[in-house]
DNA sequence: AGTTTTACATACTACTGGGTATCACAAATG
DNA sequence: CATTTGTGATACCCAGTAGTATGTAAAACT
């Protein structure tokens, strides 16, 4: 009877590169003017379906990283999006999917970065080193979606959703644990070969990544900010942060 | 610091007596479970008023930190208190009031502990770590209050206020600018003295107390965490973070 | 051309949740 | 005992918001 079934999900949308900028319409106040639909799409799997797809993703994130999930809603979205809630619903069927996936699409993104360099060669401390500059480039690069990404772990706890839903979010806090295991291997390897003291990876892990996730609190892309500063703070914060566990 | 002065409402009742003009529908009472309430409080500074204050301030807190502040209802805290929006609203205006006297509590009890050290005696390297220790049993003893303490420093940035709010805000933010500031002229002193390293204490300050806030995030208390776990944490935590500093 | 599908926009519903007005009751007070 | 005062419960209002139902122009298909 139901039959509705949307065609969402499926795509896998592993990391895209590009997505071009897209300069937002400055928030119309009075009235999304008539925007031209779209008319470019055409089947499913087309590749122009999933650029409006991610689009959507993007607006979700900066909606999400300015007032938070509980108070963003769907109508703000569509502002950013310079459209209405119809085109939101039309590619998502909850604001809790529209969020989970934009949360995976953040993980998916985290770990194509981080496991490489955990796994491939060089000294643990160069590799370390190296994994904790590249979430640094992350958060700045990409802050709207690393924004998300640490508010889904703060809402992990606070176990307010649905069964179904619930499924979901386990397996986004799956790939948030093999994130932080990544990070935890690495120091034990270091702590085997006696590059690094004598610790608890386990319980270092907590303040290492936190100390990092923090920017996604205190970092706002100022007009200021050179690609020099951009690097100012991700050496100071390497350097803090390896010499906790050198020995 | 001005002491808490509320006393918000003050009952002006328009001079009409009863009129018993609304005349509702006579519902039948159905006699509620009736709870035997605290019958104490006499006068308006009277420290049993000041108690029961303090009871819709501690609710408030576990309400938030489980759910976070946009996704907690008054009823919810009213829950928590086992008690009903009446109360809540008897001791405070709105949800937003409430909120910033939690704040306010949180940021007062964390500048009394901190204070002391970082302008009291000893050298810069013991003070930071006392100050950081510290910190560590604040977030332990007192997990609620340290968890709106963190999401105040959330909903700062975004700017979702009414001007007068905004005001009050503004006041806790300096609050806790002050809190920042203790950590960076400890860290600029021990730099000055040699102990630390050459670092930039205004741009480190973020990475050592987001390590510290983090807490708030991953923490929470278990059945069988004991005393001596709560020390290694906290330890662990303090090696790791002067590490960080010292030359 | 006519039909169907895509990709949204618009209008509407149902409900939640902040805030208020009013009532009820126990203790203090006279 | 009657009145006042602190305290809180109940009932209600209304704005905002998630989600739905339907409309519709353009593109795609036949």
């Amino acid at each position: 009877m139901d039959e509705t079934e949307r065609r969402q999900r499926g795509a896998a949308m592993s990391s895209d590169g590009g997505a071009a900028g897209k300069a937002k319409p400055a928030a119309e106040k009075t009235r999304p003017p008539r925007r031209r639909v779209g008319r470019p799409p055409r089947r499913d799997d087309d590749p122009a379906a999933e650029r409006n797809r991610w689009e959507v993703l993007r607006a979700a994130a900066r909606a999400f990283m300015q007032h938070g999930y509980a108070s963003t809603s769907i109508d703000t979205v569509a502002d950013v999006l310079g459209a209405t809630k119809g085109r939101v619903y039309y590619y998502y069927r909850s604001k809790a999917d529209l969020f989970f996936d934009l949360h995976r699409v953040a993980m998916e993104m985290n770990l194509d970065a981080i496991r490489p360099i955990a796994t491939g060669p060089g000294s643990p401390s160069e590799r370390l080193e190296r994994m904790i500059l590249a979430h640094v480039k992350l958060v700045l690069d990409e802050l709207p979606l690393q924004c998300v990404s640490v508010q889904g772990v703060q809402m992990h706890l606070a176990g307010s959703t649905t069964p179904s839903q619930r499924k979901v979010l386990d397996r986004l806090i799956e790939a948030r644990d093999e994130y932080e295991r990544h990070f935890i291997d690495v120091m034990a390897e270091g702590i085997r070969t006696g590059e690094f003291r004598d610790c608890d990876p386990r319980t270092l892990v907590k303040p290492l990544l936190g100390a990092l996730n923090w920017m996604t609190i205190w970092y706002r892309p100022r007009p200021g900010d050179t690609e020099e500063s951009r690097r100012h703070i991700a050496h100071e914060h390497a350097a803090f942060l390896m010499r906790g566990v050198l020995a």
